[in-house]
DNA sequence: GTATGTGAAAGTGTTCACAGCG
DNA sequence: CGCTGTGAACACTTTCACATAC
C-alpha cells in the first residue's frame, strides 16, 4: 500500500473561528480606517485585544503564513485574507427574520448588519395582523411562505425572535426550509439539529457577572 | 507550625460561570415555570442543553452536593441554589445605560431584563439636544451626572451603547464612577481595566457562522 | 436498582522558546 | 536584529468509570 504525504492539516480549535477570527477582522478593520498603520506584528494586535502574541501568531498559521518575520502582518492583507476565510470577501449574505415584535423589529433597524455584507431581505410573523405591512422598508409575511421566499430570495441566514415557547418550533421550519445557520435571541438552548445556532442572550451575560459582583461586595465585609 | 487541613478547593473553570450556570438556571426555571417536572437528571438536564450528564455533574460539584444519588435533583430546589450562587435570590441590580441612540432605545425596551431583577435605572447621553427627555420612563441625563446618579441610585452595573469611536471613553467612565459590571454592545474590544465586561455583537456571531456556510458550499462543487 | 459525586485518564487549547527568514 | 512560524511542554477542561448513597 502506498502511502501519500498529505500536508498534516492540524484540526482549527473552533473557538479560534467563532470568537478570535472575527475579533481580529474587526480590528484590523478599525486600525485600516482609521488609517494609522499599514503593519501591525503580533505584539501590537495582541496588545488591543488583551491576547498574547503567541495566541495570535498561531492562530493565523492554521491558514497560512501572511506574515514577514522582523516586520509583522501588512493591515490591509490580512485583513483581505481573513475577510476570505471567513467568507465575507466581496458577497453579501441574505437574511430572514422571524418575529416581529418589539426585539424583531430593534434587530431590523440595527444599523450594523448591512456595512457588513448581512441584509435582512425578509421578515415573517404568525400574526395575521402584522402580515403585509413593512417594517424597516420589508415587508412581513405569513409563516406558510417562509420556504418559498428562502428560495426565491436566497437567503441562508435565518434570525429567531420569537418568544421562548413558539423558538424551537420556529428553528425546525427554518431548519427544513434549507437554513443552515440561524441567529437565535430567543431565552432558550435550541436541540441540536441540522443547523448551525449562535445564541443572543443578554440576561446570560449579566447573570455571570452578577456572579464575580457577589463576591467582591462579601469580601468587603 | 501547624497546618490547618482546608477542604480542597478546587478552582472553578471560568467557563462554568460565564457559561453554563446561567444555562442551568435558563433551563430550570423553564422546567420550573411549565411544572411538567419536579425531579430532573443530570442525563436528562444534559439532553435539553446538550452538555453531557458528567460535565453537568462536575460543574455542580463545585458548589456543593445538591442531588440525591438514585433520583437525581430537585428542581426547585436546585433553581434556588443556582439563583444564590450567581447572585440573583430576592435581589434586584440596577443599571446604568450610555447612549441614547437606535440600539440604546431598543436595549431600554427589551422586556426580559425586569422580570430577571435587572432594571435599568437610569439613562445618558452626551447628545444635548437628548438631555432632559424620557425613554421608556427613564429621564436621559448629562453624561457630567454619571458620577452622582450611580452613587444615588446605587447602580453597579453599565450597559453602553455608544458608537465604537467613544465606547473606550465610556468605559473609563463608568470605571472612574465605580462601575464594577459593564455590558457593552459596542463593537471594540475593551482594554482591561477595573471593571469585568461582558461584550455583545451580533455581527460577530454572524461572522463565525459565514465560515462553516461557506464550507459546505464549497464541498457542494 | 438508579443516578450522584469524583479521582484518574483522555482530550483540547495555550504558552514557551527558538530556528529561520526578511 | 526583529518578528514570524511552529514543535514541544504545559495548562486547562471534559469524559470515563466506578465506589457510594439513597
Amino acid at each position: 500500500m502506498i502511502k501519500i504525504n498529505i500536508k498534516n492539516t492540524k484540526r482549527i480549535p473552533d473557538i479560534v473561528i467563532e470568537e478570535r477570527l472575527p475579533k481580529y477582522l474587526r480590528a484590523l478593520s478599525r486600525m485600516y480606517e482609521n488609517g494609522t498603520l499599514e503593519r501591525v506584528s503580533s505584539e501590537d494586535l495582541g496588545k488591543t485585544l488583551n491576547y498574547s502574541a503567541a495566541q495570535i501568531r498561531k492562530d493565523l498559521s492554521y491558514f497560512g503564513r501572511f506574515g514577514k518575520q522582523g516586520q509583522g502582518y501588512d493591515v490591509k492583507k490580512l485583513l483581505d485574507r481573513l475577510r476570505d476565510i471567513l467568507g465575507l470577501q466581496n458577497r453579501q449574505w441574505n437574511m430572514a427574520l422571524v418575529g416581529v415584535g418589539g426585539l424583531g423589529k430593534a434587530i431590523m433597524g440595527y444599523g450594523r448588519f448591512a456595512p457588513q455584507g448581512f441584509k435582512i431581505v425578509a421578515a415573517f410573523d404568525q400574526d395575521p395582523a402584522k402580515v403585509g405591512k413593512k417594517v424597516a422598508g420589508v415587508p412581513v409575511r405569513d409563516m406558510k411562505d417562509l420556504k418559498d421566499t428562502i428560495k426565491e430570495e436566497n437567503i441562508q441566514i435565518g434570525i429567531v425572535a420569537v418568544p421562548a415557547s413558539s423558538a424551537q418550533s420556529v428553528i425546525g421550519k427554518l431548519e427544513e426550509a434549507g437554513i443552515k445557520a440561524i441567529l437565535n435571541y430567543a431565552p432558550i438552548t435550541p436541540q441540536k439539529g441540522i443547523a448551525r445556532i449562535q445564541d443572543i442572550d443578554p440576561v446570560l451575560k449579566l447573570q455571570s457577572m452578577t456572579y464575580y459582583l457577589k463576591q467582591t461586595e462579601q469580601s468587603k465585609k
